[in-house]
RNA sequence: GGCCCGUUGGUCAAGCGGUUAAGACACCACCCUUUCACGGUGGUAACAUGGGUUCGAGUCCCGUACGGGUCACCA
């Protein structure tokens, strides 16, 4: 068979340049000794996956460390999944979260296009190279007969897939080639693979170490019938010539390793270095899975913003279970730039590492008890110009109230600041009772009705406003002296069953009343910022609805 | 089902043939404290399992179980 011949007849020359331009095109790059290349490839579905910013960061980090590059790819084959603006959705995500690419996709570069519909050409090039060279074919096989087939090898317990005697395509004669293409048959372009699955090597992988694969036998398609290449084929040709050193990509990936590794030997290709991480879980029930896009809100970056979650503490929570001596470096460092920390591929886990939201929430509370209030406040106010509701968009009409509500909740000034605030959409609901229109308290006592209705009410009778904090607290001490509560918390200790209760608890019933809750910060300083008169109305109001 | 990967407290995890098996989150107790927090101290709690190899195994080997991934003209 004349396979110059075939290849013109497929892809003919007027379409393709000749192999050398594309290699003098991406010449290798000029960067220093041990930098790497990395890149994000995703899909562009508009969706964005926590674990795409997972992945993100971990190739972000090993490029920018070692002086190299970290660019943008979108991985657009699959006309199917692609979704207007999603490009513009991956950058807006990731910048939030403090990630940022040196070129690709809507950004310069030399390296281009970044966009893998635009790059047929140089795929088409190389297609009709392996045609030539007799390492691809066209297949006209229709979806039925691979069924038909799958189907017998699945009853017969062999090995499913188009390979040795089951790839038909393969030993067409010429005569029916060409009738076929004549008859305007669809079809696609299949690498006639060299290997042997009984054949294992071992491979080094950066993340899980070394481990064996198999070597390929498929004859996978490269082009599909509308001549778009197959993630494949894109990927051995896009990682060559954009120079990647390093593919961090999500263990899906890890059973076609034997794919790519022939592709990029069929092509001349140098093999980049490969890890793959795994994914994010979540326990369901009693099994652990995927976080799923549909049935968990957390697996989407959205979500972050929607609760406002500071990006800082998401980062944070992200290299925790990126590289497992992170923490042990913050907690040395607990101020320093996170670009500091020395990252290491081969510290990230290697079994997949269940979503903690705890964890998440801990580390947001220390991050955010180290923001000043002004800063919260900026923080607060972009999340609820975006996110908030009118009432909650309200709390910020009056800036300095605000910012002594602010100021007392993250315990400024005290010897020690207070973690109250988790995230954005949080901190404003546990702000709500200073602002009247959202004070809608649920009493909830811990004693009886005439023994709460006696404390509020002695309580109000002695409250002056002009009271410093201890000459307040006294007058709370002599209330619950009045009610035979006990005032020092040594005798209580020692007799606890001869009171009905301590200073604590009169304190709790007097911050329910003017709360609504019964874990608030100081109260002293809530009566001083909601004033006297709503002091004494929120204390007539909870005695009115015992 | 075949192939590949994995399995240390509830969770994230150190560990690289000899350790009282770190640390963090969560939980509990106590201390500090004029109330709520913060903070401090301490505590409960783990090597999936069965066989080897070895003077000695969480660490090496084999089997079993369990979990994950994958078997497309999707990425």
């Amino acid at each position: 068979m004349d396979l110059n011949k075939l290849a013109e007849a497929l892809i003919p020359d007027e379409n393709v340049k000749p192999l050398e331009y594309y290699e003098e095109k991406y010449p290798l790059r000029d960067l220093p000794k041990g930098a790497q290349v990395t890149r994000l490839a995703p899909s562009p579905t508009g969706f964005m996956h926590i674990g795409n910013l997972y992945v993100a960061l971990a190739n972000e980090r090993i490029a920018h460390q070692s002086g190299g590059v970290f660019y943008l790819r979108i991985e657009d084959t699959d006309e199917k999944r692609k979704v207007e603006g999603a490009v513009e959705v991956i950058h807006a995500s990731l910048k939030y979260f403090g990630v940022a690419f040196d070129e690709g996709a809507d950004l310069c570069g030399e390296y281009g296009p970044y966009y893998q519909r635009q790059r047929a050409e140089i795929y088409h090039a190389y297609a009709k190279e392996l045609i030539k060279q007799g390492l691809a074919y066209p297949c006209f096989c229709t979806e039925e007969e691979l069924e038909k087939t799958r189907e017998y090898q699945t009853e017969n317990k062999l090995l499913p897939g188009y390979y040795g005697e089951f790839a038909k395509c393969r030993s067409l004669t010429e005569e029916e080639i060409y009738a076929n293409l004549a008859a305007g048959k669809p079809y696609v372009i299949r690498l006639k693979s060299q290997g042997d699955v009984e054949v294992k090597h071992t491979f080094h992988d950066e993340v899980k170490g070394d481990i064996t694969v198999t070597e390929n036998n498929q004859d996978v398609v490269i082009l599909k019938s509308d001549g778009i290449p197959t993630y494949h084929f894109a990927h051995a040709i896009d990682d060559h010539f954009m120079r990647t050193t390093l593919v961090i990509r999500g263990e899906e990936w890890l059973s076609s390793l034997p794919i790519h590794i022939e592709l990029f030997k069929v092509l001349g290709f140098r093999l980049p270095k490969y890890g793959h991480n795994c994914s994010i879980q979540k326990i369901d029930g009693e099994t652990r899975r995927k976080l799923s896009k549909r049935k968990d809100p957390e697996a989407s970056l959205t979500f972050y913003r929607e609760q406002g979650y500071h990006p800082t503490a998401v980062r944070t929570y992200m290299m925790t279970l990126l590289n497992s001596n992170f923490e042990e470096w913050l907690l040395k460092n607990p101020t320093a730039p996170l670009e500091e920390f020395k990252y290491s591929i081969g510290k990230m886990g290697k079994s997949g590492a269940l979503f903690d939201i705890l964890k998440l929430n801990d580390i947001s509370k220390s991050y955010m008890a180290t923001l000043s209030e002004t800063e919260t406040y900026d923080f607060l106010k972009a999340w609820a110009d975006e996110f908030g509701n009118d009432t909650q968009k309200s709390y910020f009409a009056d800036k300095e109230y605000l910012l002594k509500v602010l100021s007392l909740c993250m315990g400024i000034g005290g010897k020690k600041r207070r973690k109250d605030f988790i995230c954005a959409k949080q901190a404003l609901e546990t702000i709500e009772y200073f602002f009247d229109e959202t004070f809608a308290p649920t009493y909830e006592y811990r004693f009886d009705k005439a023994v709460v209705a006696k404390v509020l009410a002695g309580f109000k009778n002695i409250y002056d406003a002009a009271d410093d904090n201890s000459a307040w607290f006294e007058k709370v001490k002599t209330v619950a002296a009045d009610n035979g509560f006990a005032t020092d918390m040594k005798a209580y200790k020692a007799a606890p069953d001869a009171y009905p209760g301590n200073v604590s608890d009169v304190a709790e019933m007097l911050r329910i009343a003017t709360t609504g809750l019964s874990n608030t910060p100081d109260l002293w300083t809530i009566m001083q910022i909601i004033g006297k008169d709503e002091t004494i109305a929120r204390l007539e109001k909870a005695i009115a609805a015992l």
